[in-house]
DNA sequence: ACTATTTCCTACTATGTCAATAGGTTTATC
DNA sequence: GATAAACCTATTGACATAGTAGGAAATAGT
């Protein structure tokens, strides 16, 4: 399940795509635009400037800008960042799961398939897409 | 994300496909094989007799039985049982959400395309292809 | 009837994640 | 120097996950 930090954070790469005139997008305007709490959207902005998807500027007449056109994003790049991974099923989630059963598990091939099919919707799927 | 209790009744549902000589099945023995405690399959295989998957017997010899073909189950509907939903994001798991921007949400037809390839994928997977 | 084995049932719990909120500091513009 | 914005750290309530614990009821064989 996709949570409001993706979805969210997703929306307002759309919301900097719709309204980039070139100059900075203040949140303030992208929060009420979307009607999402300000201050919690600072902490998905955050994590999308450290990720490299936006940038930020500080003070007056600041705000955010996308740093690619819009056709150069795709949406399984914005959701991984945000989400940490987007995968359907721990066994996959690399790190962690050394599962002891990975070579006899009856589930694991069809794991594989299903995230494959994931994977490729969401990483063919472009933000230029979404205007 | 799958949660452990989707990922381990799909394992009971193949593990009974597989020995399934006409009696029932004890979960011990389903436990032993699949290296999950016997205590936390209760739960689920409990849900799965509720939800009319398999049936159970009380008493000596008893234990649990498919009760149809493995051809004739789906993977959706064993997982829909066990995880509540397989949605993919809170917007369209119907009660809960009625989201004031549903008619202007940019990101709300994709959802619904995505939701419709992963239950597209879910239930035209039969548990017979998984043995 | 007794015993062994099994499901069935209720309750509890530790841990972690989600979805925010709160309040302040720094940076840049006019 | 006032204003407006990003930036930073910390905290919180609610809920879900992944189990554990202990026993009651049902069934079969002896």
């Amino acid at each position: 399940m996709i949570s409001t930090k993706g979805r969210y954070g997703l929306r307002v790469m759309i919301d900097l795509a719709q309204n980039n005139d070139g100059s900075y997008i203040p949140l303030k305007d992208i929060a009420e635009r979307q009607e999402i709490s300000k201050k919690y959207l600072e902490i998905i902005v955050k994590q999308m400037v450290e990720g490299g998807l936006i940038k930020g500027l500080s003070g007056k007449g600041g705000g955010y800008k996308l740093v690619k056109k819009p056709e150069k994003y795709t949406v399984g790049e914005i959701l991984t960042l945000l989400e940490g991974t987007i995968c359907s099923v721990a066994c996959l989630a690399d790190k962690h799961y050394d599962c002891p059963r990975r070579k006899k598990c009856e589930t694991l091939p069809m794991w594989k398939e299903f995230d494959g099919i994931v994977h490729d919707y969401l990483y063919s799927k472009k933000l230029s897409d979404l205007l």
